[in-house]
RNA sequence: GCUGACGUCGCAUAGCCUGGUAUUGCGCCGGAUUUGAAAUCCGGUGUCCCUCGGACUCGGGAGUUCGAAUCUCUCCGUCAGCGCCA
């Protein structure tokens, strides 16, 4: 959400936002209307709350020089603002609200560098890593190789669960935890504190670091208790500071965040989903800064070198993509994505999402931190390290044999006990 | 789940019984003093609208009242004990 004060004072730079994303003004100007009106019942509410404690001040003269007469006289004066003040105010309070829910979904205001597109076709490509890996055979796509080797179990996760849920199993379960385990320690090892967050969030916390439409299409609405499944630790991870004024000192706070994530993936399609590519359950190591305003840029570099140094030592074959304006959604002021080559389908796809929020979440969580000035909202970044499902079917692809066997990567061999390949299970 | 205590400005703390408009300390910011620092002293330090000024704010919401941190109801949370339990 975007501060009041940049509809008051800077329209234009909104306006001018609004035209590089190609969307009509409408919402922009109901905002600055519904403000005025706002403010003009909220003055007006003011001076007869005024009034009133005025002449309550002039009641407690008047008892404590015993002049219970005056005191009464006084009283019967007033005794009718507290209707007024309550139509008022309730008027002051709708119009607020209403105004609130508008800018709510204005989205955040893009950096210069973001390249103008309608859709993904105009990401533009930030930088090219790895080395490409050469087959003398036609490699596989990942959904074969689990089929064949045994390490997923679809069908009977859509037994007891439905579609899109997965048993994994043997040494693709034990390479998944020692992803984990590798980013975990990687991040940690640079100054990265590990945080294990709920995964379970009420609405009001969850209003502040997302899209509104996700609650359609993307969270699970858990009941009777009106809690909602995190879609990633991004989430709770960043509100954690909500309503909170945090002390200078303490920024920049860099969390690593593991959990599982819950994603409904309603209308989601398509032959390239198959396998464990787009799940309704996955893990996550995700990275999270909170930090001064005039900092954020600079993390958000950190954050990206962070996974592209991550990704090299897994020994991975990717692009970076600088996000453009049609693709980039409501929250993100700047995004990179990570997509890793899949040799079996022959293309790149999405693995690592790397986004500095700017204000935009720490408006609406109210996080801010004391300045010499008054307090100023802080800004807040993420970016994936590893979502493991993706990263499995990444290394699975890339790192096949002829024989539909798979091969460690090297930094993930410590936790193999000896083992060079991820071998098949027997059932 | 039951019983009890508690929830006050960044932190800590007073006020609550007996309703009259948030105390004090620490931290932080600015200034004075100093070669510099410490110490000391002075001022500032929640939010909103700004029309010198005003309104709001004591976990959230509601009620009683001219007036609520203070009284009443309700919800939430923390702690302790009991119960249940991975």
């Amino acid at each position: 959400m975007l501060e009041m004060k940049m509809f008051r004072e800077l329209a234009d730079v909104i306006r001018a936002d609004h035209n590089r994303r190609g969307i009509p003004h409408d919402l922009i100007n109901q905002v600055i209307s519904l403000d005025e009106e706002w403010k003009e019942l909220r003055y007006q509410a003011d001076q007869i709350r005024r009034q009133r404690n005025d002449a309550a001040r002039e009641i407690a003269t008047a008892k404590k020089a015993g002049d219970s007469e005056k005191a009464d006289k006084i009283l019967s004066e007033v005794s009718n603002l507290g209707a007024q003040i309550e139509e008022l105010g309730a008027k002051a309070d709708e119009t607020e609200k209403a105004r609130d829910a508008i800018r709510m979904k204005i989205p955040n205001i893009l950096h210069d560098s973001v390249p103008i597109g309608d859709n993904e076709e105009g990401n533009t490509s930030h930088s090219m890593h790895g080395k490409k890996p050469e087959f003398d055979f036609k490699p596989k796509v990942h959904n074969e190789l689990i089929e064949e080797n045994k390490w997923v179990d679809l069908g009977r996760a859509a037994k007891i669960s439905g579609s899109r849920f997965y048993y994994l199993k043997g040494d693709l379960a034990r390479l998944e935890l020692a992803l984990q385990q590798f980013s975990i320690d990687f991040l940690v090892n640079r100054g990265y504190t590990l945080v294990q967050p709920p995964v379970m969030m009420n609405r009001e916390a969850y209003e502040g670091v997302t899209d509104l439409t996700d609650f359609e299409t993307v969270m699970y609405d858990i009941q009777p208790d009106g809690y909602y499944a995190i879609a990633t630790s991004e989430h709770p991870l960043t509100a954690m500071f909500m309503d909170e004024i945090i002390e200078p000192s303490l920024l920049p706070i860099k969390m690593v965040g593991v959990s599982p994530c819950f994603r409904r993936e309603v209308g989601a399609h398509g032959l390239s989903d198959k396998g464990i590519w787009r799940v309704h359950q996955f893990t996550k190591v995700e990275q999270i800064i909170i930090c001064k305003p005039d900092e954020s840029w600079n993390h958000h570099e950190e954050l990206l070198q962070n996974c592209i140094d991550l990704w090299d030592e897994l020994g991975l074959y990717y692009r970076v993509v600088n996000i453009c304006t049609g693709d980039m959604g409501t929250v993100a002021a700047k995004k990179y994505d990570l997509e890793a080559w899949l040799p079996g389908v022959g293309t790149f796809k999405e693995v690592v999402s790397c986004s500095n929020c700017t204000d935009y979440q720490a408006n609406r969580l109210k996080m801010r931190y004391r300045t010499s000035d008054g307090n100023s909202s802080v800004h807040t970044l993420n970016s994936t390290a590893v979502a493991t499902s993706r990263a499995l079917v990444a290394i699975m692809e890339q790192y096949q044999e002829d024989d539909g066997r798979v091969r460690i990567p090297s930094k993930l061999l410590a936790w193999f006990n000896g083992q060079t390949h991820l071998e098949k299970t027997n059932w």
